[in-house]
DNA sequence: ATGTAAATCGTAATCATTCTTAATTAGAAA
DNA sequence: TTTCTAATTAAGAATGATTACGATTTACAT
């Protein structure tokens, strides 16, 4: 995903563009990596040191609502990245050491098509953790 | 996991036996479903009014840390059940409505032994959400 | 029965997240 | 360009889960 396909969602429903959304979003653009909100914060404040939480929370939530963003929980925290610009269901290894992630192109639900009769599938997630070969 | 299973467990590590670590643990034997702590400490304190957060977190992480209780997180809370009895790795099917799981025998890890050479893999999760038969 | 380390209680502190109210701002309309 | 209005933001309080801490109690080895 990139900041001017980001632009078009946000302005198709409506959204309005402010400097603050533009920086978060090119922060996630050039930095490709699952991020805490404290940490989308952290670099906010360098530029906009009156930045606030409820500013923070609440771009990240329309921009995972929007798509243009995607959540994770790791270790107890909610981490947040750009949306894959890959428009085909996948999966991610994720380093824990520097957040970034490869795509895994396979879905282990593919197999589990009728394996489970009379269960409504909603949702499932399925992730890889460890060291990327840059942080072995 | 059964009751003495678990205290075979807890007295091979050196924990001692209290009427509410033996409390706790019959709950998860009797209520075989993902619990949160608030939950836990609800139904506990029906027979212990006193009983306090910090011995259900101290509890709770120590029979996750000896293996005899399983976490994961669901909708921002982390939720405990009793470890399966079997003992080959499996991932779960999990009712959102009422919080009992269903044993997937297969791991999409299988097939991805050498899919990510140069790669530390150190964990993985899969987990399939929705809604049980008697749930749907 | 006694001593000691472990376990628990009661409560305060912490951390991430959400909420509230007032002020500011983007973009539409005049 | 100026005005208007709804969206956005700031500032900080509130919430909810989790952890920490000093004081007290308990399990159990001796």
């Amino acid at each position: 995903m990139n900041l001017v396909k980001a632009w078009d969602i946000l302005k198709e429903n409506g959204y309005k563009e402010t400097s603050k959304r533009n920086q978060i979003l090119e922060l996630f653009v050039n930095d490709d990596r699952y991020l805490t909100a404290r940490d989308l914060l952290d670099v906010m404040q360098k530029d906009y040191p009156s930045m606030s939480y409820d500013t923070v929370y609440r771009n990240l939530a329309t921009f995972v609502s929007l798509g243009i963003l995607e959540e994770t929980e790791l270790s107890g925290e909610r981490h947040f990245r750009m949306h894959c610009e890959s428009d085909s269901h996948h999966h991610h290894f994720i380093c824990m050491d520097c957040g970034k992630i490869k795509e895994i192109p396979v879905c282990p639900m593919d197999m589990l098509g009728a394996a489970l009769p009379a269960y409504e599938i909603d949702n499932h997630k399925f992730e890889i953790y460890g060291k990327c070969p840059a942080c072995k």
